[in-house]
DNA sequence: CTGAAAGCGCTTACAG
DNA sequence: CTGAAAGCGCTTACAG
């Protein structure tokens, strides 16, 4: 009941071993008709008992599926490593894919064009039998690209028709309760530190964001930056510096609010009582800080398995929408937020 | 010049284009001997007009190798979205892997076993050529595996002996200059909140922080928690509390030596003035709060990266050393740490 | 230096 | 329900 010396363990040693043909042992193992159930208990219990298992190329070769799906990064590796939102995502992706026995095979590249380069080699190679997407970008070459290499895809959390089965977000709606959050609160000047423009969901958050608050009778004001705790920074002291300053600032991403948070301190400034402050994608960081930050917080690991089940749903055949909506996102108040205090005046110097 | 139709290009399709044998192509893309240059030349012409890549699956069944490295991690989701450190580890990893046209399989667990369980299936399924290791716990099953299953693997960071190459790091060194950094300030009662004591990187800095600690003359102390927040606040909360407290806390990841920050802010007392903070793994998040933490900086990109080149390396049949030294670890000092206070007296009350 | 052929380990019509 | 055989697309001895 062993491989013979020094040779992988084949499907003949099982059916061998079984007392059957190759061919039974593969229809027993795939579920597929064409043995009695007493064969394929038999096969299954002589595969386990030999702990043999289906070589990965040679069913990919036969098969012409590889088990794979394929997971293209296109950020700095700062940004990767400094946002939890990557971590948690592919948390999710992982615990679907897994549950299904299928791989992830993870790449990170430097922008959308070098992404579609890894696309072009795996579909070139029979790599993956799918993509999951993620920040879509103004003029993404990915989805055109994608489309027409016939490489089965899911875009996560895109806001915009990229002609592709999608996984949605509901920033609209989201932007819409943090800005009544601050109408509430008295709030008349706010403004956000948003992530880098050319992402589609960065902009359509501006937009939003802007609609929103002058719909509620608010004056906004939006300042793009990178993404990084220096920027947000720089976009923060300059917005204080004006004379008729916001008093809530509105941060894309946790690293950002921060930043904001420890920049804005040192200064004197007091959060809430001078400055309210919200970050965007709840994490860890937003309540290990002091005052804890409200922030909009989205289940992360719950959109990646949503997309991979997608994913996985296409490359079986399954017919699927085109759009799905994701996760709701949630506002979570916590004591960055409250109402801004008595006048113009900011800052240690007041009371 | 192009496939047939419906068809997947194939290397007969390159041959026939170029006019040569489907042999001669396979030698000239490999860089083998059994060709011409000027034959050689013109089939890599032809393949890249062609647009031609080898089948991943078809290469792998008749190479034996799948251009691929497989890489577990056992640790709950949100430790893994809120420290740096597994992003960073991956980007480096990538990096490398990426350079020689290998890819990377990423598979997340729950614990040792089940990460065994994944080695057991990728050997048997042929699914990748080798894997990276990394969080060795005590009595970890991994190495024995990996021995036994002829799956080659490199571990990350590990401090002891695994039978297994290694790359590893330096924290007995990292961990004495922290200590003489605050004995140099002049720190008397020095403790340490460690990670969680299964880990041997966790059991080996304990160690050599209270072997350091005493040959300093000081007095230590070594809290054991689970790497989050929560336990770093209590245990914080639990030194403090104490008759003889220690004026100079080190943690063993940036989220606990932040919460820690957060938390006896809170309560009043003043970072560096009442108490000084180490943080180990410098990240953004280290400067991101106010005051900056001093903090134990390794490259872990480049540890990523090391550790990727040497499984490359033993892959293609290089002799490796069982032992390689990692990135080094240096303190980055900031303003978390200074001189302790006047006296046991601690707290806004002072002074 | 070149070409025809076997073989990698599966899956899947196809005939019994 | 079962078995013999072709085929997936490469690589690699082996003969010319």
């Amino acid at each position: 009941m062993t491989a013979r010396a020094g040779g992988r363990l084949t499907i003949a040693d099982v059916a061998r071993a079984a007392g059957v043909s190759t061919s039974a042992v593969s229809y027993a193992l795939n579920g597929k008709p064409g043995v009695s159930e007493a064969t394929r208990a038999r096969v299954i219990e002589v595969a386990g008992e030999l702990g043999w298992r289906p070589h990965s190329a040679a069913r990919s070769l036969s098969a012409a599926r590889t088990g794979t799906v394929g997971l293209v990064l296109a950020r700095p590796a700062s940004t990767l490593g400094d946002e939890s939102f990557y971590m948690q995502l592919i948390t999710g992706i992982e615990a679907e894919l897994a549950e299904q026995g299928t791989g992830l095979l993870l790449q990170l590249v430097a922008d959308e064009d070098a992404c579609v380069e890894v696309y072009r080699r795996w579909a070139a190679q029979g790599r993956v039998d799918g993509v999951l997407v993620t920040d879509v970008v103004r003029e993404d070459p990915r989805p055109a690209f994608l489309r027409g290499a016939a490489l089965p895809a899911v875009v996560m959390g895109g806001e915009v028709a990229a002609g592709l089965p999608r996984v949605v977000g509901d920033d609209q709606w989201a932007v819409q309760q943090v800005v009544e959050h601050l109408a509430q609160l008295g709030h008349q000047r706010i403004a956000r530190v948003s992530g880098h423009p050319g992402f589609l969901h960065v902009h359509q958050r501006d937009e939003a964001f802007v609609a929103a608050a002058r719909s509620a009778g608010l004056r906004p004001q939006v300042v793009p930056t990178d993404f990084t705790a220096q920027a947000s920074r720089r976009a923060t002291a300059g917005l204080l510096a004006h004379r008729a300053r916001p008093t809530a600032v509105v941060y894309d991403n946790d690293v950002m609010a921060v930043a904001a948070l420890a920049a804005v301190h040192a200064q004197g400034v007091r959060v809430p009582e001078d400055l309210s402050l919200v970050a965007w994608d709840d994490s860890t960081l937003c309540s290990l800080v002091h005052p804890r930050l409200t922030a909009v917080a989205r289940d992360i690991r719950a959109l990646g398995a949503l997309a991979a089940r997608r994913l996985l749903a296409l490359l079986s055949g399954a017919q699927v929408e085109v759009d799905e909506p994701g996760p709701p996102s949630h506002l979570v108040v916590r004591e960055s937020t409250a109402a801004p205090g008595p006048g113009p005046g900011l800052g240690p110097a007041r009371g």
